[in-house]
DNA sequence: TTGAAAGCGCTAACAC
DNA sequence: GTGTTAGCGCTTTCAA
């Protein structure tokens, strides 16, 4: 059934039917009612595609997102969902699985389902993946990648200020020694965030030490292995900061069956605040960043591109801030024999 | 750009870049050559819009999802996913958030979409819904409704051998008063759980107490407070089941909040085995719910459903399994003063 | 081995 | 207020 199909049955002309579906007040009102009857007893739904390849636009945004196991991303993408639903408009959700080819095909996806734009949360991605998505003009929005350009905008994470609250809560419980579990070697996120412990240490007047950065993989497995290795150094940090909760949660795992007790023995903060955390035993002291703002920060920067669409992205931001559970607390005295 | 620039750069017409596209093999190898190269240097990708038009097929299945951030469900898309793009094909997701309202959206969406097929993951339908997506002819296949039809397929959780297992174990660690913390109510899949629990009492031996029937909503927040109400009873459950793993680990803080040692004064089984109830702690004991397998079968039976169009569906079964961790112990001693 | 052309369903410009 | 019609990009049948 089609739009004919109800024009016959309704006794006016297909664009009749058209001006009913979407609204038009150039109908007759007993005109647009006879037409919405008709349209309801045939149950007709208009077919998408053929607005699709007259105007080379869908009403969908895609998102790219690296690991949809990763209670980060469902948080986001229930936001984001909501927002686009809320305005009428689909969501393709492609997941990357940290892999450059599954990458290609997600981007080659969004091309060929003619996204109106794309949310990429997986910063795994190279440079000329998403060049294809530039040259066929579709309006790009990406997470803490710090570049900008035609059509192109970036949302950054403000890891400055939530680290330097982080630190200086831990510095107020008196830790002198802190680790670190990162994230993916060699993602720029990763790296971001890296640099931003880094620094804030440096602002907060505590030491750096190589041998207490440890590499994760976003996942607890990953924060597992990294606490591990961190306990076992011989002088160890009192407390530990991970790029992500997931890990943070593995973190204490492994802390917990070494005997290590938190926080007694070791203080934990995460980053990212996914509802897990606050669940988990002990509750977890972590950085949020807010999903909420991220999903709209995200949309509106991709409406933005999409209305000017010659122009330059921009940059945005979204800060973080520290949320303090009882994963935390004063260092411990110190023991015989460590400095 | 399209089929026909492509074609006048190469020196074809567009039939012949479609065949080179989609493979033909009545081409000539050096005239595929030539217009693959056009094709790659213009960054050319075919509008899927135009062949949906053309044949009422998207190579896109819907699923239908109640909540994205019970992480039984990222874990299920995941597997979907990956079975999809293997297949060439595509995923639109919806949510519905236990809307109805919601859900009528996502059906529409799905309808106006032309999508293949759709994996109904969210039992709170009203057969109102669905009946628009069997009259257009939109291959459904549902999750543990026990309904099949024409283009209408069932996937059923084995509830009962997984159960049966429970409880054997359970009682063989003394158990003898056994409590549930149940899922939504009114929802078909949670009612099914619920008898499943309350039969498999029957065959295993142990008496059914209608006060130790809970209800929850599949969130931690309800496991907390099921389990609070459980706890407050004069005479208590030594070992509660709940609808899944959510419930079940809102379950145990809840417990431990009270002071209620896991596994020592109360044994607790999880339902779904998400991946979260290995990292809990205790880790969960829980009947595991295989997530592959689901998405398999999923896929399989859509892809029935497709390729016999007029054909009635059928019914699937997707075993559970239990899996031991700690969260099970040998029944408490009795207390004095409760029989 | 390649080309020409019709038609999928919708919408907006234009005609009445 | 309503109808007519062209055309979005692709595939496939038929013709060459």
């Amino acid at each position: 059934m089609d739009m004919r199909g109800i024009a016959k049955l309704a006794g006016v002309s297909s664009a009749t039917v058209s001006r009913v579906i979407n609204g038009s007040s150039l109908v007759r009102p007993e005109t647009v009612e006879r037409v919405r009857k008709v349209i309801e007893e045939a149950k007709f739904f208009p077919n998408n595609s053929a607005t699709t390849l007259k105007y080379g636009r869908s009403d969908t945004y895609g998102v790219v997102i690296p690991d949809i196991t990763n209670p980060f991303f469902p948080e986001f993408i229930k936001n984001f969902e909501g927002i686009l639903v809320g305005n009428d408009k689909d969501m393709l959700m492609a997941t990357t699985e940290f892999d450059s080819s599954r990458m290609q095909q997600c981007i080659r996806r969004m091309l060929m389902r003619k996204v109106d734009g794309v949310a990429l949360l997986a910063s795994e991605i190279e440079t000329q993946s998403f060049e294809d998505l530039i040259h066929n003009r579709v309006p790009l929005v990406t997470m803490d990648r710090g570049h900008i350009g035609r059509g192109l905008s970036d949302v950054s994470i403000d890891n400055r200020s939530g680290m330097d609250q982080a630190l200086q809560h831990l510095k107020g419980l008196g830790h002198k020694k802190i680790g670190y579990i990162g994230g993916v070697e060699g993602l720029t996120i990763s790296d971001h965030r890296i640099d931003a412990f880094m620094h804030a240490l440096q602002r907060v007047g505590l030491e750096t030490r190589p041998e207490f950065i440890k590499v994760g993989n976003y996942r607890s497995a990953g924060g597992m292995n990294a606490m591990t290795e961190l306990l076992s150094l011989k002088d160890r940090p009192t407390a530990v900061l991970a790029a992500n909760d997931l890990s943070a949660i593995g973190g204490m795992r492994a802390a917990m069956k070494l005997g290590v007790s938190i926080p007694t023995d070791l203080s934990i903060v995460g980053f990212d605040d996914i509802e897990l955390s606050e669940i988990v035993h002990p509750p977890l002291t972590t950085l949020r960043l807010p999903r909420p703002e991220l999903a709209s920060v995200f949309f509106y920067a991709l409406e933005q591109l999409k209305s000017t669409p010659h122009s330059r992205g921009k940059h945005y931001t979204v800060k973080t801030s520290l949320v303090v559970r009882e994963s935390t607390g004063p260092a411990p005295k110190r023991r015989r024999g460590t400095s």
